[in-house]
DNA sequence: AAAGCAAAGTTGACACTGTCAAGTTAACGT
DNA sequence: ACGTTAACTTGACAGTGTCAACTTTGCTTT
């Protein structure tokens, strides 16, 4: 490993973890569209086909930065189920706002990793999937935990409830990435009232 | 008005509404990345800058196509709305069903009317608001009008209720599209477990 | 009917993109 | 110390959206 203060001219030394750093900063700073090999290799200040040593393409540095935003994802979805202050209710409350501010928050890496560009055509990567599924999978046992304990008074089926659940916030989150719902004043309020359609005649 | 029969050497006579057709045709048969103006300009059998006398730019020209993606869909859910034989529930299953499978015919179409490339950085054109508005009070309207026959039991807040609703929908719709939830056989199962978990204590 | 003007369509050009092929540099294991 | 190979570079190509300047055509006005 090399020292990463002292700047090499030839070698760059981490260049693949460099690239995805800074590639996810120009995506927060300006939209996936002012995302280019060419700019990110020039802000990293590498020649234009450096990346293609570490990234077969474009494509594959997309799918690595998408997977660091489910790890987050994860992250922030463990650390609300983990939280044993909270009652059924409010863990389901606040897995849903979690969720939202999450992709409201980083909108345009949250479009990168549910967008068809990295899963369409198999064009996501196995790591991208590694790093994508536990996430998914951790939405479903919530919500299997949640049907056990009687939040939702529907048939026990915890892989159709969750299904159902994530095409809410997911599509919430979407309609205000997008920019069609547009007062972002209203997602808390929005949230509420996703929870009490859902539990109107909760035993909780 | 010029025959359309009649292949006109230099002008085109209805160039505008050609390059819609073609584009939607080219938008459907190989995806949103493959409809470039220089494509569909040698398509149409006309020069690359010729579009450019009918759309400002590229992005009109999407907003053009999702246009009329609005005006099937609104006409869809009118359809559906005034079907007569239906109970309450039965319409909104059908909404649900109906929308859920709109999108799923008209993949990259569904993409285009609801993704950020045409709504995000008021790039939306006057003539798209004008069609698209219109669609989105209808669902409004439509909620009101099972909130009012008590199909939920939550507060009355119609807006809400709606965005909501269609956070689900559209959530659902854009988790098959984008090729997150794969297995398309399912789709009739989700939209029923959709229904019943918003009317799991419902009166009708 | 002739003139003229605006709309519609053309070619050339520019800056930008992703990606390949072929060459150069430097680091590391034997 | 040497040679292999990974990391990096430059040159090139096909493709993109869009602008400016030019040509053709059709319609309106006199």
């Amino acid at each position: 490993m090399k020292d990463i203060n002292e700047k090499s001219t030839y070698h760059h030394g981490d260049l693949r973890e460099t690239l995805l750093v800074v590639a996810t900063k120009m995506l927060q700073e300006s939209g996936i569209k002012e995302v280019s090999l060419r700019k990110l290799a020039s802000r990293v200040g590498v020649s234009r086909t450096a990346p293609y040593h570490h990234f077969k393409d474009k494509n594959a540095l997309l799918c690595g930065m998408a997977e660091k935003g489910f790890e987050q994802l994860h992250q922030i979805n463990k650390n609300g189920y983990e939280d044993e202050e909270l009652s059924i209710r409010e863990h389901f409350y606040r897995f849903i706002h979690d969720y939202i501010q999450f992709a409201h928050n980083n909108p345009d890496l949250y479009e990168l990793m549910f967008g068809r560009t990295i899963w369409k055509d198999k064009s996501s990567t196995q790591e991208l999937r590694d790093s994508a599924y536990p996430c998914f999978q951790f939405q479903v046992a919530m919500t299997q935990e949640w049907q056990k304990k009687g939040l939702f008074n529907v048939d026990d089926n915890a892989l159709r409830a969750s299904q159902v659940l994530w095409g809410t916030v997911h599509g919430i989150a979407k309609l205000f990435i997008d920019g069609i719902y547009t007062d972002n004043s209203k997602i808390d309020e929005i949230c509420d009232y996703a929870v009490s359609m859902f539990l109107s005649n909760s035993k909780q």
